[in-house]
DNA sequence: TTTATCTATTGACTTTTTGTCTATAGTGAG
DNA sequence: CTCACTATAGACAAAAAGTCAATAGATAAA
């Protein structure tokens, strides 16, 4: 009875929008470490409207992500203005974000054979 | 600060995804009309594990396609069996259907940018 | 003809997620 | 010292999705 579509266990949802974003959070901390403005901005290039967006999303999904191990933070050194908490992904982090780009590949190719499934039936009008 | 990703209005996530089963029983619609149990027969080709999947949740989709004047439903012919509540998609329907597949057009391009963007990253190493 | 069983649909309850709003805290300017 | 600005954190409420029955007709079996 549960287990439903991709993965996640809980029951309201179980992942979904929140796993794009850490997805996307992942995938920047891959190419270099960064803080939570720092990667807010790098949301944009992954179609994210930051301007539209509360940064608090952004701060929950870190400390999920530091929670779970697969990023760890620290106090950055000193930058003009208040202290930056840095994140760097750790090993476990890499791995896991391969696991999760697999499965958006997966999701991926669903919502291809959804659009083809359309296509093929619209020609028949 | 409202109005994030996609589409939705509410609060706890605004569709997410019921979206994506909505959709696909809208192509299954689309295609020929239904009952409960043949649409939830045919959410398999779109990789739903239906085994796994309690079936009110395609009922409660249903019926939201419905009051969304999506659908309509009528009690159905004698069939072996109670009767069954069959469904037939709207013009409404069909025009909602199209905009819905660009969304998911768009989303699947998303996915794409960031499969992208990690595996050149992952190149680099 | 009761009883049991299977199919089809509906409704209530509950947990989880997610959007919003507010709070803390350091820094620099006037 | 006060004000404004940046960076982060936490609490709360609304909504969504998962689970668990309940209803109800029809057929089959004892």
């Amino acid at each position: 009875m549960p287990r439903g579509q991709g993965f996640g266990q809980g029951r309201g949802g179980g992942r979904r929008k929140m796993f794009f974003l850490e997805s996307c959070l992942l995938v920047l901390l891959h190419r270099e470490q960064g803080y939570g403005y720092s990667l807010m901005d790098g949301l944009k290039e992954y179609g994210f409207r930051t301007e539209e967006m509360d940064i608090s999303i952004l701060y929950r999904a870190l400390r999920e992500l530091e929670t779970a191990g697969l990023v760890v933070s620290s106090w950055g050194e000193d930058s003009l203005g208040p202290q930056r908490r840095m994140y760097t992904i750790t090993p476990q982090g890499e791995s896991t974000l391969t696991e999760w780009i697999q499965a958006l590949r997966q999701r991926r190719m669903e919502i291809e054979a959804l659009e083809a499934a359309y296509d093929a039936v619209k020609k028949n009008n």
